[in-house]
DNA sequence: TAAAAGACTACTAATTCTATATACTTTGTA
DNA sequence: TACAAAGTATATAGAATTAGTAGTCTTTTA
């Protein structure tokens, strides 16, 4: 399971996608639109500041933003900053990758194997999938909602 | 993450797969050659016997088997009587369905939209690939590496 | 210079996970 | 028949993680 903060930091980059190349947006507003505590926000804003996906202004008018098109932005990355591995067992994570403790020989372990398979799919979608496929695809919902 | 209680209901579903059509194998035996505390793996085949999946016996010469044929237990089956969700995102997930609080329409929310085929990707893989697949593999592997 | 807005640090509460402890029941065999 | 082997069951403790809150500081603009 995603944790909330990457959960949150997804859906906040999905607004700050909508409002790209417009004036930046505080974080008060982006809190009560998608229902996101203020203050965990914040925190979740910074980090993906200092990792060079936003950009922030200070004082009155000012906000957040995103650095890159929306289109530059891909889920996996959000996933790696918020510290949610895409795989399902630590032996098998590329970016947060552990020795399972009680395993034997992972060279041969047929379970890992298997999640190796799965880390592979889960990370081809996840590296494919844009802030704006995310944003185009909420278009596409509605839409059918609506026909 | 899988929890450590998957890893190790699975593991031990595989030893037990190799032990298939044998006489019964005991807890502290898995435990030894799984490195897998005694105490926790107890709980675990417990349950997996209360789901069905094994049999025990009690007294001496007694053990835990399998009640079924390893190429008939799936992957997924294991993970979902352990409490480890498929899904990402709980309003995706088939048997741990929770709606996002946080969540305005799931209906047209495109997050929701991509963890969705996240998790039919693993869920085919997962609901495809059986016990027995995992102990052939990892035959697989060990020829690969003699070679 | 006051208000708006982000930056930064620390802390707390809640939950979940992992593991252990203890007491009990069943079964085989000396 | 008594004892040892082995599973059953429940309770609980400890650790780690997650989620969220609080408070203070800094920058910017009107």
């Amino acid at each position: 399971m995603l944790s909330k903060k990457t959960r949150y930091a997804i859906k906040a980059l999905v607004v700050l996608g909508k409002n790209f190349g417009e004036a930046p947006m505080q974080i008060s507003k982006i809190a009560s639109e998608e229902h996101i505590p203020k203050k965990f926000l914040e925190q979740i804003l910074l980090d993906l500041r200092n990792a060079g996906l936003l950009y922030s202004k200070k004082g009155a008018g000012g906000g957040y933003g995103l650095v890159k098109d929306p289109a530059e932005i891909f889920v996996v990355q959000v996933l790696r900053l918020t510290g949610g591995p895409v795989a399902l067992l630590p032996c098998v994570s590329l970016n947060f990758y552990q020795k399972c403790d009680e395993c034997i020989s992972e060279a041969t372990c047929g379970v890992r194997d298997v999640f190796l398979d799965v880390r592979n799919a889960t990370l081809k979608i996840l590296s494919e999938t844009s802030i704006a496929d995310i944003i185009r695809r909420e278009g596409l919902l509605i839409e059918n909602m609506e026909v």
